[in-house]
DNA sequence: ATATTTGTTCGTTATTTTACGAACAACGAA
DNA sequence: TTCGTTGTTCGTAAAATAACGAACAAATAT
């Protein structure tokens, strides 16, 4: 029995699930989300966490293509990856919008 | 200046696509959001990976409250959590803005 | 030219994650 | 009872993650 290949859409999912997968990534996100642009120095202000490691962070989520910063000298403006949001957008609500319409059973849940 | 406290909603959100960040664990997900149940077995016989390895991957789902298991002797019947499911849809669908399209903001720091 | 601001990179450490095989426990079947 | 099936747990190892402070580079300000 040949192994099952798990699909380019499951591996994408999971990667952009795996970069929100943090407290201050899923942060950034939503506020990039609402406000459209933020400053890497602006969030060192409200997050309690040193700047390399917000640095580290923001990195991970450019890495996952869900960000990119543009230099703005001497700061750098983040904002979302648009082209890729779009897509993280498309594939999660594909993955969650199904319904499950089933009554719920009596389970023996362990 | 105060340090900022993410969100109780933003650490749940974190939790759960954590949990959704590795490409078995979406397909499990994805698999139990269009069939409603599954047997372990079955999933390793298409899965790459051994029995104890799915095991830790069926673990961390029901850690995050995702999945949930019956016991079905001998083997074990994996479905949905579908409360914290709905929770999980409820956030991200929140999250990604699903369902409200928004026009794109003039930008602005915070 | 020198100092300051800003953010990345480096070096380090501790923890978590991912994976495997072996051993084990629970249960039904022979 | 003994055997086979099923899935978890244990032991181990390699890699990735998360965090910090120090050092650095780039650009602006003095």
């Amino acid at each position: 029995m040949d192994k099952l290949i798990i699909t380019e859409e499951q591996q994408k999912a999971a990667r952009y699930a795996k970069a929100m997968g943090h407290p201050i990534r899923m942060y950034v996100l939503e506020l990039l989300s609402k406000q459209s642009c933020c400053y890497s120095g602006d969030l060192t202000e409200y997050l309690p966490i040193v700047k390399s490691t917000l640095s580290q962070h923001l990195k991970e989520l450019k890495d996952a293509g869900l960000i990119q910063g543009e230099i703005e000298a001497p700061r750098i403006k983040y904002c979302l990856n648009k082209e890729n949001w779009k897509e993280a957008q498309d594939l999660f609500r594909k993955f969650l919008k199904i319904d499950i319409e089933e009554p719920i059973q009596k389970c023996n849940t362990i």
